[in-house]
DNA sequence: CAATAGATCATCT
DNA sequence: GATGATCTATTGC
């Protein structure tokens, strides 16, 4: 599979998240032992966080221990705790000595599947199916065993053990995408900067 | 079904 | 000592 380039990333924050979109991410957990360490999910949800200027976004706060990734190198996961449980996972963007990422809201499974819902392991979710797997930023990182370990792995290294790939047609997805307001944040909730995917195999009425 | 309370901790003041 | 870029379970119509 491959990977996007560094200077993929070093575009302007909303655009590399509209591509992020339909793009896979891949978790390789190589135990060593078996090749089937992989799980991989194809991205239909992200939301864009635009650095300094956003009052929403962790970069808002300036350097600190925990934001200074966001003005490092670009194609850099950065993971955080959140509400002291979940986490969620981001991909830095824009160039070096600039601030801004694009969160992973959601993947659609689509290998090693049965490790995801093991990963879960919640009774519940086994009776709502897939669709319910990773279908948030928390869930899907509980999914692919995502936690702050993996803070700081290139996404650009196919070799990481946590990577995105480029997706089949990056090209004509502009029709497909719906943009809506960023989900579940106080400052700055107006700005129309989440993704989604209009392919989503809508799962009514279960 | 819609609304909401509670879990739980790294980070920052 | 307060605060979340969330999710689940529970309550109340």
């Amino acid at each position: 599979m491959d990977t996007y380039p560094i200077d993929f990333y070093e575009q302007d924050t909303k655009v590399v998240a509209r591509h992020l979109l339909g793009s896979y991410l891949v978790r390789n957990t190589e135990n060593g032992i078996s090749e089937n360490g992989i799980m991989l999910g194809k991205i239909t949800e992200v939301e864009a966080y635009l650095g300094e200027s956003d009052h929403a976004c962790h970069a808002f706060v300036g350097k600190t221990d925990r934001t200074r990734i966001f003005w490092g190198k670009p194609g850099i996961a950065y993971v955080f705790l959140i509400y002291g449980i979940y986490h969620c996972l981001n991909a830095i963007t824009m160039p070096e000595g600039k601030a801004g990422c694009v969160l992973i809201r959601a993947v659609e499974p689509l290998s090693g599947v049965a490790r995801m819902v093991k990963n879960r392991h919640r009774s519940s979710s086994e009776r709502k199916g897939l669709a319910c797997l990773t279908n948030g930023p928390g869930k899907l990182c509980q999914a692919l065993a995502i936690d702050r370990s993996l803070n700081g792995t290139d996404l650009t290294n196919p070799n990481s053990p946590l990577y995105i790939a480029r997706g089949e047609s990056s090209d004509s997805q502009n029709a497909e995408i719906k943009i809506t307001k960023r989900i579940g944040i106080t400052k700055a909730a107006e700005q129309p900067l989440r993704y989604v995917l209009k392919t989503t195999t809508s799962s009514v009425h279960p």
